[in-house]
DNA sequence: AGAAGCGGCGCC
DNA sequence: AAAGGGCGCCGCTTCT
């Protein structure tokens, strides 16, 4: 059963049933307590719920304590069959719009449109929605025309899922001791400061690197700064990262690298990110499903998707509970080789350490150098030894190589590729077709050329590895939170790998979960595949434990 | 004064 | 040892 939804002003909301079809099943109803309303209709009926934005109604609801199984997300779904079609949008811009076609309210911080955004989103044949047009036709009709590209259809249900587990994680938050991340800050910085005020520890450093470069002023804050000191004294550096500081041999660098990474800490994870983001022991970010192209999910405020290693010691779990880190092992090559079909990659997927099979079968034993070769396959390197190396994965693995070369090309020339469950990459710009367009005048074809066409063929090249990667991952998210025990809370999630908080005698029943799930995931991708794909899942009282 | 771009670096 | 793909976010600098 479907049952469209549209919150109004106070709690209240209304709600239809409709048919598998999208049409009308009962009359419109109305509830002065919406949430009470879905939670009886979640009880008798288990409906898939047609919404317009989950991040927008699922809140609300998860706060009145209501959890539901499945929905279907108009603004996601709009989002994949635009980009199937060709017609990406940017996220705010499909917002706008699609709030525009239902009639709603537009997303408070969507600036002023942009002139040529299509004011008629709706399939090849556009529907225009009379702006009295009621909500829930409005959310009907556009269930409706959803329905064109039945190829997406898994693609749709598991990012759907995604945006339930998305929500579910920023309301239960990753656990987060303020006490411990206080005193990582305190050991590596000395005592709080106000906003803006360097800590003790990085004022030593800047006078030890003012020192080193004979007390002349240098601000370690600004690269530019940095690379003018170093010329002072006779050395020409390119640039102030650290690799290139590295290589240097002067004074300055060991309290200019170690100043960099603590300065780096008070900036992006210190006091006043703690007290911005992290509430009642929890940190709970917005996560933006399908905020990446390739379907990786971005995150917005809070760095959620950055958190250093050293920050992972201030996630602990609750007393009596623990957490369950769980992560797919080497899953790109994997991927590929469930892509691609390619036997042999197939063979060493069969190891749960693919690289060192990987070397093993190809390379001398040398895992390194197998790991090289297979990231220089997906991520399209060049440079150093990544040529010979690929040469030779491409000699051992014709069709795993062949697969990710073909996307390479396909984007090189300006077309677009799909990952397994149909995501699609964007088009080029109409900059990018005018430059690569072909030869010149006299016949030669310009380096810049060259040079777009192969940054793009890039681009796609690992699009239909790390987009495929994201379907599996979402088809795992969307398996799993159905599947974990009760009391088990989805409560971070980081492209391959996954938090599970929950007592601890619920720690063994996570781990079969998400073994099932990773089972799962595979099956709903590739059918019976021989290729693994394993999960690492360990209880640990600490995030910083796992791994 | 505020926006935009850049360099840099955290994560996968 | 870095590089090759994808991000978010900071401070600094330059532009408007």
């Amino acid at each position: 059963m479907l049952v469209a939804l549209v919150p109004e002003a106070d709690g209240a909301g209304r709600w239809q049933k409709l048919h598998d079809d999208g049409t009308p099943a009962g009359p419109a109803m109305a509830a002065t307590s919406l949430a009470s309303a879905v939670a009886s209709l979640e009880r008798a009926h288990k409906p898939r719920w047609i919404w317009a934005d989950t991040s927008e109604v699922y809140p609300p609801l998860l706060a009145a304590g209501v959890r539901v199984d499945r929905c279907w997300d108009l603004h996601l779904t709009e989002a994949l069959l635009l980009g199937a079609d060709g017609r990406h949008r940017e996220p705010k811009e499909l917002a706008a719009a699609v709030a525009r076609e239902l009639n709603l309210p537009a997303p408070a911080d969507v600036g002023p449109r942009k002139k040529d955004v299509e004011l008629t989103l709706f399939g090849p044949d556009p529907v225009v929605l009379p702006g009295n047009t009621d909500e829930l036709d409005a959310l009907a009709m556009v269930f409706r025309a959803q329905q064109r590209n039945p190829a997406l259809g898994l693609l749709i249900v598991a990012e759907s899922a995604s945006a339930l587990v998305a929500a579910e994680m920023t309301f239960h938050g990753l656990p987060w001791r303020e006490d411990v991340h206080n005193a990582i800050l305190e050991e590596m910085l000395g005592p709080r400061t106000a906003p803006g005020v360097r800590p003790k520890v990085l004022q030593a450093l800047a006078d030890q690197i003012r020192e080193a470069f004979g007390g002349k002023e240098i601000n370690p804050d600004a690269p530019a700064s940095i690379v003018r000191a170093f010329a002072r004294e006779g050395i020409d550096v390119p640039s102030a990262r650290r690799w290139v500081l590295k290589k240097i041999d002067h004074p300055a660098v060991e309290p200019l690298l170690e100043y960099k990474e603590r300065a780096r800490l008070w900036v992006a994870h210190g006091w006043t990110w703690l007290d911005a983001w992290v509430h009642d022991g929890r940190f709970r970010p917005d996560y933006v499903v399908g905020g990446v192209v390739s379907g990786r999910w971005a995150s917005r405020g809070g760095a959620a998707l950055q958190i250093p290693r050293l920050m992972r010691k201030a996630v602990l779990a609750d007393d009596g509970w623990c957490l369950v880190a769980a992560d797919a092992s080497q899953l790109e090559p994997r991927i590929l080789a469930a892509l691609s079909g390619d036997q042999r990659l197939i063979e060493v997927c069969g190891d749960d350490d693919l690289y060192s099979a990987l070397a093993e079968d190809s390379f001398k034993g040398e895992r390194p150098r197998a790991k090289i070769a297979m990231l220089s396959a997906m991520y399209g390197g060049t440079s150093g030894e990544a040529g010979p190396l690929l040469a030779v994965l491409r000699k051992r693995f014709p069709q795993a190589v062949g697969y990710v070369e073909a996307a390479a090309q396909a984007g090189e020339q300006g077309r677009m590729v799909r990952t397994r469950l149909g995501r699609t990459s964007p088009s080029p710009s109409d900059a990018w077709r005018e430059l690569t367009g072909g030869a010149d005048d006299s016949g030669e074809v310009s380096s810049s050329s060259r040079q777009a066409a192969r940054n793009w063929g890039r681009f796609t090249r690992n699009f239909v590895v790390q987009g495929s990667a994201a379907d599996w991952t979402a088809a795992l998210l969307g398996v799993l939170r159905n599947r974990l025990p009760a009391n088990a809370h989805l409560v971070f999630f980081q492209h391959d790998e996954v938090l599970v908080h929950c007592p601890r005698e619920d720690a063994d029943a996570a781990i079969e979960a998400i073994a099932a799930a990773g089972r799962e995931a595979t099956r709903l991708l590739f059918g019976e595949t021989s290729v693994r794909f394993p999960m690492n899942a360990v209880p640990v009282d600490c995030y910083a434990d796992a791994k």
